[in-house]
DNA sequence: GTGAAAGCGCTAACAC
DNA sequence: GTGTTAGCGCTTTCAC
């Protein structure tokens, strides 16, 4: 065992424990790995490195021919630039990060996609980094992002009221919000309009009769399930539906925690006859509750999911659905990102993108609606 | 306009027109990002700033004293050590890049979700990119990795036979194909038991009945597609059954593909009577198709998915499908990628998954044959 | 044990 | 227009 392997064990720190923002005791690289430098460039043209900066970075003041040589030698040389020695001079890495719950999550991956298919092209590279929804979590790993001085922060915060959340944001020269309002922060944003949607479906299931709605929120602490609820409760105080606060369910935003809340919620005394899930997470977790329990969609039970998904676009019946365009928020979201940095001192934006509401055939007429009309 | 602008019109790179490796033009990071440096600490702790690397980095031949007084001032001035200026040092990133067709592919995010999970405790952050199946960008996408000296690559490369993809890779210190294999590369690798499942499902199919059985693969260039079709052709003839070329299908990896080819094959004279699809993508097209012509599961027509995705899962049958562990897939690469880091000379791995058969009531005795027995 | 100093590869003053 | 040079922040000899 080497010496610096036992002093880790010594001072007790070994590797994994905590979270470690660089990685300790690698080996370093074989030289095999060498490319060509600046100097082998310029070496190579007969002319010194910084002529061979100049027209590499395409800046003015070059002669054409001794730009051509340049130009020639470095391919021939197989010239890369060293985006760390770079980066060390520019104070810019070129990279972005992006930092959401569970990029497995159908949404955010194609958020991420969307994102890195606008910033590939100028050049930008993404740096993917999952949450877990835990905000002390996203916090070391944000720090871990500014620590590898990222351009640019994309994120889909856990807890829009962390403490010092605003400031860590804004410790990137560009930061863009994913559907995340976080108080005191200046940073530019992409934004759901959730309550449109949900508006439209509440007004769908009403009237179709139901009186008895259920909506499986998810955290308050996030912008989407917020307004959710808020819009829900507004929605009913307009239709002078009474609230009963047992059919409004907010807390995790997981699958366990939609199977528990539908699960609970069926087994009242009196039950909805119709629910609303607030995200495909939870919407995953009724689909299992129900389907334990035995009942059908929309015989049994109307159902309108937030978010579309392989699950509800192929259902049969295909699901009732409050939709957005995940690509463009992960489009829009680059697109402001890109801007800010070409322009730092540009004034916010946010960016408010539509939800729409699609009725399918998963909500019908209720059973006691039924009764009493027939 | 700026004459830099102007200079790069004047040469007709223009920004956007090609993949870029790294952004141009763009302004510096403001002062106020600034953060503490080591010279900063070791000025606050009153000692050297190789003092303050060593304390910090762990290594020995610091008295325990000095070291805490380092510790103490640099979490006082929350030090941050400059990731670009390390790498310049150690020739390390503490990067790792993922290249995969689509990261909206929800096989391949559940794979960077488990790898990232896998290498974020080590200190590892992933850098994504996106290929779309093309071997030309694929390759610009591993040259601006290698430029960033990304400590490692992971890839599920989308041509298995392109010139010089084995140098490409062999060119990181660490390197994993995922489910590939690439002629002449000597990367480690994690691979899929294609043919196991897959043999499963056809003995499953031809027990029920099904003689007139298709195939739509995938390209024959990336291993999953040439391995089922191996496999499909030698299960056909172990169980002398008669080969019929138009049933085996192969070509792109898209939802279109997929549709076009079962398409096409539904459009036989003798159409057949069980459909294996290649992977989700192809499946998704598959089921567009069926559903455009009426077909229903399994009465007009048994199928297998080859992957696991929600739509197979919770299709009321639930598919038949040959699954395997995407988790394990990502998580094995991580952890070939972090052993051969750590040993460089280590000798070489390919680990072989399981897949698995399962059937759940998506195939059922052939029209056909009920017609024969009845 | 600790400090001084040399670079890693690059960009940007600054001279010429 | 082009070359020389000073660092960016860090690790690592090499003295002491």
């Amino acid at each position: 065992m080497s010496p610096a392997e036992l002093f880790c064990l010594d001072t007790g720190r070994a590797l994994g424990l905590a979270l470690q923002t660089f990685p300790r005791n690698v080996p370093k690289p074989s030289y095999s790995l060498k490319t060509a430098t600046l100097h082998d460039v310029a070496r190579e043209a007969g002319v010194s490195v910084s002529t061979v900066s100049r027209a590499l970075n395409d800046q003015p003041f070059v002669r054409p021919e001794v730009r051509d040589r340049v130009l020639l030698a470095s391919e021939a040389l197989g010239y890369r630039p060293d985006v760390s020695a770079r980066s060390m001079r520019t104070g810019t890495t070129g990279a972005v990060g992006l930092i959401v719950s569970d990029i497995s999550n159908p949404l955010f991956a194609a958020i991420a996609k969307a994102a890195d298919t606008a910033l590939s092209p100028r050049g930008y590279a993404l740096m993917i980094a999952n949450s877990a929804n835990d905000a002390d979590h996203e916090a070391e790993l944000i720090s871990a992002f500014r620590q590898r001085r990222l351009d640019g922060l994309i994120i889909a915060a856990a807890n829009e009221g962390a403490a010092g959340l605003g400031d860590r944001i804004g410790s990137f020269q560009a930061s863009v919000l994913l559907d995340r309002d976080v108080p005191g922060s200046r940073a530019d944003a992409v934004l759901s309009d959730h309550g449109a949607g949900l508006g439209e479906a509440i007004t769908h299931l009403t009237s179709l009769g139901h009186r008895r709605i259920a909506l499986i929120a998810g955290t308050p602490s996030q912008r989407g399930s917020r307004v959710r609820i808020e819009t829900f409760n507004a929605e009913l105080d307009r239709l002078r539906i009474p609230r009963d606060t047992t059919l409004c369910r907010s807390g995790g935003m997981t699958i366990e925690d939609g199977y528990r809340a539908v699960s609970e919620i069926l087994a009242l005394a009196e039950p909805p006859t119709a629910i609303i899930a607030g995200n495909n997470q939870l919407f995953a977790g009724f689909f299992g509750a129900i389907r334990d329990v035995g009942l059908r969609i929309p015989d049994d039970l109307s159902v309108v999911a937030c978010e579309e998904t392989e699950l509800t676009s192929f259902h049969a019946p295909p699901l009732d659905v409050v939709r957005r365009d995940m690509d463009a928020l992960g489009r829009t979201a680059a697109e402001l990102l890109l801007a800010r940095l070409a322009t730092p001192n540009r004034r916010r934006r946010q960016v408010v993108l539509p939800t729409t509401f699609e009725a399918r055939g998963s909500s019908a007429v209720p059973r006691s609606r039924q009764r009493v009309t027939t």
